[in-house]
DNA sequence: GTCTATATCTGGATAGAC
DNA sequence: GTCTATCCAGATATAGAC
């Protein structure tokens, strides 16, 4: 991934070209698919590496393709009639994998849930890592955070829906993380929150954990309630903005002129 | 249910009593239970009401005792590992009934969890009858239709949890009419949002349908996050206030005079 | 690396005794 | 009205050929 940098000196020099910049990646969803290479071959190498010591198969041309057939084919099934209720013969004739094939590439049925957890949160952690590396203002961070998340959702629609829904499949320790992750998503919008309420950004008297915690709320409802954004046409674009704009009435919060940059 | 009258005339008198009043069940989740007794002998029976005829058992004191078992073992072992994984002869252990008499009660595994989405059909569309049917100005009704739900949403809380999760197992009528619930919930709320604007109780200039859709997303959290408000120590009371007040806050809406009743 | 064939078991459902 | 005993479809998982 050339936009997560792990070397020290690299982060450093990210982190002050960014000062009292936008996040570059939430400008639109379409500058954010660029940048992250969430889809495609880049997806499925990324299932291989989280996923891989688990597989029988080594060689990396019909492991990608077979993984994104598995993969696929899990997710529509599971998100129509249910993961338990998907039997393996459904992904075989589905994927057009045999049995003794599929198990050449997971470990168990349940392996495979736990690899669709583990890669979602590789995803999620590589993401936000990146938008908290940033220096932002409380208002271009509170942007950020959500237009990012967001985007997000949109790309990872899926694997969200499947985690959302198929979380109780999920070992206690993969189900204990996923909730971790979420508090730490709601604390970095409250402490978002609460540094524009000290730069006098934002001003808000009300409970601002329950405020975070809607937020997300609202934020995860992208892809829980897709059948309804679909059904009333709602665009990814108008959502976002609704949703950010909704926030903003609820914190009294306006941009401030110290943070107007490129935009 | 002596809330609910089906005769005509009663319904007038309701009507005429209640016009520029509050809707007398949202003052406390005390008053709302007191009220509505959805909980304890008059559940069963409103559930042998919807469900009987499936079943071979017709004297009603076992029967009643009986499903009260069976339907709250249920929900424990379908919320913690989900009902497709739940088994018959789990539920038999759990109950003490034995799986023959299971089928007493049941007509199969499927019709439980149709007969459970029935039944909270059925009493969600009863109170919110009643709670449509009072004539109440555009804030006592937001204010109504707000802490009602969430009161509705905690007594009735395993059956909202499970019907949310389980619906991917239900018919595709069943999931149809679910949808269609919310989305009648979610026109009521817009119809409100509307009237009170044109009664210059609120003034707002957003998307007045993404509003609804995110009033009904924040008043479901009840259920589906109880985890989070468990850890927060977040009462019902807190919660209902909160939502209220953001909703108004988005809004731009307070108390109009004119609605100042009893309260 | 992929397939066929098969072992093994679990779960839903029913028959019939009490 | 409730239980025991049993049937059998369908599920996961594996062995071993190609």
């Amino acid at each position: 991934m050339e936009n997560a940098s792990t070397d020290r000196s690299t982060d450093l020099e990210a982190l002050e070209q960014s000062l009292r910049q936008e996040w570059p990646y939430n400008t639109s969803l379409a500058a954010f698919r660029r940048a992250w290479t969430l889809e495609g071959p880049q997806l499925w190498q990324r299932v291989y590496d989280v996923h891989g010591d688990r597989m029988q198969i080594k060689t990396l041309g019909p492991a990608l393709r077979n993984l994104e057939k598995i993969f696929n084919c899990t997710f529509r099934l599971a998100n129509t009639k249910g993961f338990q209720a998907m039997s393996l013969r459904d992904l075989s004739r589905e994927t057009g994998i045999s049995m003794g094939g599929l198990y050449a590439y997971i470990g168990s049925k349940h392996d495979l849930a736990s690899a669709i957890e583990a890669v979602l949160r590789d995803v999620i952690d590589e993401v936000m890592s990146d938008l908290f590396r940033h220096a932002l203002g409380p208002y271009d961070r509170l942007k950020a955070i959500i237009y990012g998340d967001i985007y997000m959702n949109d790309v990872m629609h899926s694997w969200y829906y499947f985690c959302y829904l198929e979380a109780k499949g999920l070992t206690r320790e993969q189900r204990d993380s996923a909730m971790q992750l979420e508090l730490r998503f709601d604390e970095r919008l409250r402490d978002t929150f609460t540094e524009g309420m000290e730069a006098g950004v934002f001003r808000y008297d009300g409970d601002i954990d329950l405020l975070a915690t809607n937020t997300t709320a609202m934020l995860q409802q992208w892809y829980l309630k897709r059948w309804k954004f679909q059904l009333k046409a709602t665009s990814i674009e108008t959502y976002a903005d609704f949703v950010f704009d909704s926030v903003l009435r609820i914190l009294g919060g306006h941009r401030p002129q110290s943070e107007r940059a490129a935009d």
